[in-house]
RNA sequence: GGCCCCGUUGUGUAGUGGCCUAGCACGCCGCCCUCUCAAGGCGGUAGCGCGGGUUCGAAUCCCGUCGGGGCUACCA
């Protein structure tokens, strides 16, 4: 692994550090978003510090006020929590970006002035064709210079001309290094990062200054982001450093770059792959503790011997330095063992809860379940609790609880294997082991019926109880048999063994 | 093309020169348990990208090479 720096901190008490989560507010977070939401939240949660959520909508076209909304609905579901930013406010307010267009007019315009930024009038033709030359020539086939010292008799000319101008970057001239938290030392050549542009032609402020420009402002102190914006840090510093330069900032913040969440094959997982988006997973029944854990672990772990860990666990060891800074890949199969492993650790009572919308989505309980209903819930609750990997499930673990009789069906491929002639014998001989029984429970079902199936017919098992879980539960796969029968109780049991035991 | 990052079983990782005949977890395969499916227990499969060095000794250090990814915008 790469040698990491030993300081993270920086000199400052734990307590005074500064994150940020920048999403953009484009609708529902993508799972590599939530992976560095959670980095950020542990690593100021680790320290006492805060964490900023600020907005970054300054690409007017892909925001929506549904799409904020929905931001927020996915960190509170999460339980990913900000002590600054959208609804709780704090000191640098306003954090939405399109909110504080006139902070970076400002600074532009400081910028400009102080000669750290000037017009460029190249067109965006001179600019391409300029660029596909350098790349021909094997150089870095970024901004030339072109406009870095215009004259002011040049500068009238192209006004003249009725050209508009960009806001652009100067960079210095010397190199850019720094101690990326996750992989140490990077380095630049100043020939490799061109000026950029910082403002557009209408005014417009861009994600170059407006990013930097906010991370001073907020005071933050350690920036947690993705592998994708390495490269963009050199900028970054180096806008930062001027701003120091001018008074406009206290400080750098130390920068760590996470590594890569991946899809199939060696692609990033993009918004468009299925599986990417944490609506997906909140849909399927994930628990926000399974897959943040399940995040977690791509690029970090709790410990050598061990992958399953609870929020404040991570919390209280987190170290950025021990983050991994290879490229990952998403394994849905994994992820879904980690959140099994979660949804086992449930206590009591707490599963029959979280159950809830589910079975209500498929309508197998109304809005405000009945105390019967309740009561079943808690009673089913353990039975299914081992055999789930996602709380959508219950639906056909234990939906043959909660249908009404009328709508009750059992599973045509299931039926058509179990429920032939030799299975519907099985099952009305059930019937008639079981309607003469006096108490009904687990205990006197599993022994009338073995009597009556196994000694009486001379069936396995498995093959005399088979045909029973199909007509009594719907589904060849179910919880526990004969426990399932108390549960539904000694009518519906004995309905559904006569109709399934009926050709 | 240029620059930057990355390279341990299928996947995620442990490993910072001898404790490595490379550990753990998920997956996969098999067995046990068993009313199905799970859970649990036991066992198995599979890896240091490649080539040179340095060293008594290298997954670990150096050089080269190959491969993957990112950036290279008036996107973020």
């Amino acid at each position: 692994m790469t040698e990491t720096p030993d300081d993270v901190l920086g000199g400052l008490e734990p307590s005074q550090v500064r994150l940020r989560f920048p999403p953009s507010p484009t609708g529902s977070l993508h799972v590599g978003n939530v992976r560095s939401a959670l980095f950020n939240w542990a690593f100021a949660r680790h320290f006492g510090g805060v964490l900023v959520l600020r907005i970054e909508d300054t690409d007017e076209a892909r925001n929506t006020e549904a799409g904020l909304a929905s931001v927020l609905d996915s960190l509170r579901w999460l339980e990913i929590d900000w002590d600054e930013g959208p609804e709780v406010g704090g000191p640098y307010q306003p954090y939405v970006q399109s909110q504080r267009l006139g902070l970076y007019a400002g600074i532009a315009a400081r910028l400009r002035e102080a000669s750290k930024a000037y017009d460029c009038y190249c067109t965006q033709v001179e600019l391409e064709e300029r660029r596909e030359v350098a790349r021909r020539e094997g150089r870095t086939a970024g901004y030339d210079g072109h406009c870095r010292h215009l004259t002011p008799e040049q500068v009238a000319a192209y006004e003249t001309e009725g050209r508009s101008s960009v806001l652009r970057f100067r960079m210095p001239d010397d190199e850019i290094a720094f101690d990326d938290l996750v992989r140490g030392r990077v380095t630049f050549q100043a020939e490799h990062v061109p000026d950029f542009v910082l403002v557009r032609p209408n005014g417009h402020p861009l994600y170059t200054l407006v990013n930097p420009v906010d991370d001073a402002l907020m005071k933050i102190t350690h920036v947690l982001r993705g592998e994708d914006l390495l490269s963009s840090t050199p900028r970054q510093i180096a806008l930062l450093d001027a701003l120091v330069e001018m008074g406009l900032a206290d400080t750098v913040p130390k920068y760590g770059h996470l590594p890569t969440v991946l899809g199939e094959g060696n692609k990033r997982l993009s918004k468009r792959d299925k599986g990417s988006g944490l609506s997906d997973y909140i849909e399927r029944g994930f628990l926000p503790e399974g897959l943040l854990n399940y995040l977690a672990l791509l690029g970090w772990g709790i410990a050598d011997d061990r992958d399953v860990f609870s929020m404040a666990e991570m919390v209280e060891v987190f170290d950025i330095r021990r983050v991994n800074p290879n490229a990952a890949r998403f394994d849905l199969k994994k992820c879904e063992a980690i959140n099994a492993a979660h949804l086992r650790a449930l206590p009591d009572g707490e599963l029959a809860a979280r159950v809830v919308p589910y079975l209500q989505r498929a309508r197998l309980l109304g809005d405000e379940p009945t105390d019967d209903e309740q009561a079943m819930l808690v009673a089913v609750a353990p039975l299914i609790q081992e055999r789930m990997t996602t709380l959508g499930e219950v639906v056909g673990l234990a939906g043959f609880l909660f249908v009404p009789e009328g709508d009750f069906e059992v599973d045509p491929d299931d039926a058509a294997k179990l429920l032939d002639e030799s299975g519907r014998r099985v099952v009305q001989a059930a019937y008639d082991a079981l309607s003469p029984l006096d108490t009904w429970d687990t205990a006197h079902i599993e022994q009338a019926l073995r009597a009556a199936l196994v000694d009486g017919l001379g069936l396995k098992p498995r093959n005399a109880f088979g045909p029973v879980r199909v007509a009594v539960t719907g589904r060849r796969i179910s919880p526990p048999l004969f426990e399932s029968m108390e549960l539904l109780g000694r009518d519906r049991s004995l309905s559904r063994l006569a109709t399934g035991s009926a050709p």
